[in-house]
DNA sequence: TCAAATCTAACAAGTGTTTGATAGATAAGC
DNA sequence: GCTTATCTATCAAACACTTGTTAGATTTGA
């Protein structure tokens, strides 16, 4: 893509209901009427954009198909959403924040610096590697990504990064050690897990162990 | 993509001079006659067709780019190539050959398994970071190639990837370090360099010890 | 003259997106 | 309570465009 893609010109002044808008005058709609809510409709419909994105990409996922898996025809999707990009970028930042609460959480309990390092790691491999929820990996691949979309979700990500520069400052690595690569390198293999993670043998939080066993050197 | 790409039928009977097929006649035609002789056209073709690949990845480029980096029409590309399919698969098992053959070289001159590593690490580098050749980054991204070839391409990077098996095996690690998921974790960051490398800095040698830095434990 | 290499033009299929029509539900007027 | 009118969510159909690929005519150079 990258010079291709369209163009992502102003906001939206859809008639539908595209993204961010508050609430449809008072449409949060108890589930007590027996259906989904309007509400928990368009979740659906991110959750399932989520999982198909992070399966196949985002050039490769098209329209159609994300219709096709919500129970409608493409068009119809347009009322729920702008566009493509917008669908995209509003499905990262909510991955991205929600992942960072996540990991943020568990490295809340810990003591010791190595602690919070291997909890963090066995937190994002469960993100990355269950596609539950909205929680899913696509943070890389920017490749696929129309330029000028690319700088907001890149922004997002730097911010997400930041806790872990957080918690690698506070590791007594050897001074030889240059920190930014090292962080480099270890969000790489996070956020790529899963295309390198293949099911059987070790577990996640053992693969995670593995991680944080390769990546802990004590100064000296 | 996964499911939707085109079918790599059977073998090519094209009229043209598609793959794999022997020189025509005897036409590697030395380069006396002022112009690129016709061998050098198609490896021209190969070159420019791996630099996009490269770049955008195997969906985002599309048959009319290569064409027209290369100065002609969609159409006349296929007097040169099979399908757009045969194509890659071609820069790809070429790519790595030629990958295979560099690293084999530096280690070649190397006494103890840490050097034997760190060689190693710095020419992948090189040969991730350089889009001189047609040794370049495409052993990865996976996902944006139809479900009938990527079994031959991974075939040939698991091929690859025993130069990595045998030089690991050789280390001293410790015995808690799990030998394979050191190497696919090693493996992973070499071959997506291109995605986090970023220029300045360090050098990629300086990059390269870094890398052998954390990834470097003695046995104990 | 002959073959190699390219062009033009089309194909069928797929893309994101828009438009206008329409069921089904909800609210308002009498 | 019954009939309107409004609103929500969907559909069908088209749009302009891009995709990989093919066929036949045409140029180019030896």
């Amino acid at each position: 893509m990258t010079q291709d893609g369209p163009t992502m010109s102003e906001g939206a002044v859809h008639r539908g209901r595209a993204a961010s808008s508050g609430q449809p005058k008072s449409d949060t709609r108890a589930a007590g009427s027996g259906e989904a809510s309007v509400v928990e409709r368009r979740d659906e419909i991110l959750e399932i954009a989520a999982t198909l994105f992070a399966e196949r990409g985002y050039r490769a996922t098209s329209i159609r198909d994300i219709a096709e898996r919500a129970g409608m025809k493409a068009g119809s999707l347009y009322y729920h959403i702008t566009s493509k990009e917008a669908l995209f970028v509003e499905i990262h930042d909510k991955a991205l924040d929600a992942a960072a609460a996540r990991v943020r959480a568990v490295i809340a309990g810990c003591r010791s610096p190595w602690e919070r390092l291997e909890a963090a790691c066995v937190e994002m491999l469960e993100i990355q590697l269950n596609p539950e929820s909205l929680t899913l990996p696509i943070m890389n691949n920017f490749r696929s990504v129309p330029d000028e979309v690319k700088d907001a979700l890149i922004r997002k990500r730097d911010e997400f990064e930041r806790i872990f520069r957080d918690i690698i400052a506070a590791l007594p690595l050897p001074s030889a050690i240059d920190r930014t690569i090292y962080r480099i390198l270890l969000l790489r293999l996070l956020n790529t897990a899963d295309e390198w993670y293949r099911e059987g043998r070790l577990t996640r939080p053992e693969i995670a162990a593995q991680i944080v066993g390769i990546f802990r050197h004590e100064a000296g």
